[in-house]
This record gives C-alpha cells, sequence and structure tokens, in this order.
DNA sequence: TCAGACTTGGTGACAATGTCACCGAAGTTT
DNA sequence: AAACTTCGGTGACATTGTCACCAAGTCTGA
C-alpha cells in the first residue's frame, strides 16, 4: 500500500474524523479499483456485494421508466459520499435505477462484512452513513420539488451551469440534456433555441457555449 | 407496562427477528406516547430528538415548495417503518418536509442514544434500519418517476383506489388530491367529472363514491 | 470514396397539463 | 340574516409533452 492510496480516507469530510484503529480497519480490508467509462456499475439484476468509496471520477444514477422515459436521479461525485444505494437498494424489487461511470473511475471497494464491522464498531463512521442517507433522501425531496413544481427553463439554465462546471462551454446533445431533466427532446432543443435567441448561449452539434452565464443564472434562482 | 404495550415490538416485521435482549432493551427505554390529529410532528425548525416506533395511526410526510404548491411525498403507516426521517433528516438544511398526524397516533419513541446504541450492538437491528432507509429511498425514486412520466389521469385513478383503502368512498376534497399529487385543483376537478363522465365515480362536496373499482385499477395499472 | 445507416437537431400540429381570473353554491360564524 | 369561508366550476390562455415528419452531419463498411 503506498503513501498515496493510505490518504484516501482523509478525503472524504466525514471520514477524516474517525478514529485511527477505525481508518486502519478500513484501509486494511479495502481493495482499489479502477472502472473505465460508460460501465455499468449497478443496475437491475446486477448487484455488487461491495460499498463503494469513490476516490475519483463521477457515477450517474438514472432511471428507466417502464413508459420508456427516463431521468438523471443524482450524480456521485468523488470525495463526497459513498454508493451506499449499491450495497443496500437491492433488497427492493422494483426499482430500476442503474448507476453508470461517467468518467474512468477510482473505487475503493469495502466488503459488505466489513462495512456491517465498521457500523457496529465506530460511532463516527454510523454518523457518516447516516448523513449520507440523509442527505440522499433529503435530495430526492429537492428533486421531486424540482420535477413537480418548476418551470423548464428555471431548470434547464440550472442544469447547464452545473454542468458547465465554471467552464463555458458543455459538450452534450439536447437527447442526453433531456434525460437530465426528465423532459422530452424537442422541448430542450425549443428551450435552447429561446436561450440562444436571447444571446445567452451559442450552439453546436453536440455542445452548447454558455454567452452569458450571468443571465443562466439569474433565471436559474428564480430572480427573473 | 401492560402486557398490551408489552408486544409492540412484534407488529413490526422487521423487528420480531430481533434477539431478545434486544426487545428488552428498546421496550424498557422506550416511551409510548398518543398525539391527536392534524399534529405537526417535525418540520423546518421543528426538530424532535427521538425517533419514532408508528404503533397506530398514519403520518404524512409532504412537502411546500417555495413556489408556494405543496406535495405528498408518502405516508408512515403504523407497524411499517419508522420514523427515521424525524432525527435524521435535521442535519440539513433546506429541507421543507414536515409530518403531520393524519389520525390519532400511538409511537413508541425511543432516545437517540439509544438508537445509537441498538444500531451498535444488534445485527438484525442495523438491518431493519437499512432496510428502511432503503425502503424510502427506492419509493422516492418511484414517485420521480410517477411525477416525471406517468399521465395525470392514472395517477388520479390510483390514488382514489389507494385512498379508499378497500372501501368506496374517499373523504376529501378536490384541493386535498391536487397536494397528493402536485398537480393544481383545477385539473383534478377537470378529471374527475371526467371519471364522473364515464360512471366511474360519483361526487358530493368533499367526496369521492367509486362506483367501478375495476375500471379505475385498469386505468392505473395503465391497461387501458 | 461512396452508399447506406445512424445521430443530431428542427418543425408544425395537436394533446395534456398548469395558470389565472373569475363565478356561484354550500357550509359556518356571528 | 349577513358576512365569511370553503368548495367546486368555467373559459381563456401559457407551458409542456407527443407525434410524425425532415434535413444535415457523422460514421461505417465495402
Amino acid at each position: 500500500m503506498t503513501s498515496d492510496t493510505e490518504k484516501w480516507i482523509d478525503r472524504f469530510p466525514g471520514l477524516s474524523q474517525l478514529e485511527q484503529s477505525v481508518k486502519n480497519l478500513i484501509l486494511s480490508e479495502s481493495t482499489i479499483i479502477e472502472v473505465p467509462k460508460g460501465v455499468t456499475l449497478f443496475g437491475p439484476g446486477n448487484s455488487p456485494e461491495n460499498m463503494l468509496f469513490l476516490l475519483d471520477g463521477t457515477v450517474r444514477v438514472q432511471q428507466v421508466s417502464d413508459t420508456g422515459h427516463e431521468i438523471v436521479l443524482y450524480r456521485i461525485e468523488a470525495g463526497q459520499s459513498c454508493v451506499l444505494t449499491t450495497a443496500c437498494l437491492l433488497a427492493y424489487d422494483h426499482y430500476s435505477a442503474e448507476g453508470i461511470t461517467e468518467t474512468t473511475v477510482q473505487a475503493a471497494t469495502v466488503p459488505r462484512e466489513v462495512f456491517d464491522d465498521l457500523v457496529a464498531q465506530s460511532k463516527s463512521f454510523r454518523d457518516f452513513v447516516f448523513a449520507a442517507f440523509s442527505k440522499r433522501i433529503t435530495d430526492l425531496f429537492l428533486m421531486i420539488d424540482e420535477v413537480a413544481f418548476q418551470k423548464l427553463d428555471v431548470r434547464l439554465a440550472d442544469k447547464l451551469v452545473k454542468l458547465a462546471n465554471g467552464g463555458n462551454v458543455v459538450s452534450t446533445t439536447h437527447q442526453k440534456l433531456s434525460v437530465e431533466l426528465g423532459t422530452a427532446r424537442e422541448v430542450i432543443s425549443r428551450q435552447l433555441q429561446e436561450f440562444q435567441r436571447r444571446g445567452w448561449i451559442a450552439q453546436a452539434r453536440g455542445s452548447v457555449s454558455l454567452l452569458d452565464r450571468q443571465q443562466l443564472e439569474r433565471l436559474a434562482h428564480h430572480n427573473t
């Protein structure tokens, strides 16, 4: 174990406060894996037994409705939270969510039994786990609110700014944006045309350039 | 403690398998409370420190959007699951969900520290808790799917059948139904008129009678 | 390098749902 | 009985979703 990987645990804000003995246990019982982009980590009929701590990259969790529609539920970012869903959600039948790597992903895998031991032994680990669950649930509450009540232009502006991630170009198709928001491609196309008409964005095949991020952010934050 | 209340723990399928010693601990450290109908158990700025096991009655968890709209997220039924949300969600700031008793409610309250002890000591209690979280999360996934992609007539038919709960009368207003589905009152009124026109329901002020439950169920299950 | 095949995006017509501004009828309070 | 509140109805219009296309760009294989 290199000094580099030894420290991965400190990338998790919630885990850095663990007792040293617990940290050592996690480190010794976990395996670092690397998964290429575009791999389905979990999904219907595919249930890994391990818990994952994401060290690098992002995993997109999305759902395919029985109507054939898709929607992105959330993303798991490196160091932010663990893939609890993985080990836990399989218990329930009708879940159709799947987790797909959006980039090459580095992760530490912790066997289920070790996970259980950790929960039993460490109060701070428990807090970490429950905080992760809580965050997930409150985020889903917010998402329901958004899907049910927010106007599409607001949601799209918000999504563009977030996907740009500080930069000015979002490399994605109208189709993919529609899955992000759980709407139809045509609706995205129309709305992007409107943004373009206002001079807020420029479009090219497969990419959107943000020309006036301030306006987009203003719309996204409801300050019309 | 009467022999009646001593057995409440066996009403929870997930808890009945606990070690007897753990059961005893829960029973001795918990307090039975009764809460009248219409009380806000938890909500923004109101965070009870205890975990609740619902023994009788139902709690409605709903959300008020900053757009002023409301939507029912889920219900907690007696014996079904514990009010984990209560103790856990406060950790996060912007959560606007609230839990309101829909009936007189009987519940067992377990102090936070006892809850933590239980999680630490009992594997089966851990399984119970994680199962509850998982169920909640997968239910929210389904809800997002429904809100985003299901037609309103399907959702309304489904909701009517479920609220009828085996009977043939749903005592509620159009306004309340609209909150159930996160839509507008007018939309519900129109749709109920359509159901009435088809002879599936009859309406009176403040109540809906199901005349042809089969048809409603057929619609709800997408078998047009 | 050319012929499909596929992907991406555009368009118009229409359906479903949400919003707004009203209205009157049925209950409730005083 | 008058004032008020709750409940539900209505029409006009805006927004979003659906469908059936089309055309241009990109890729692939012979």
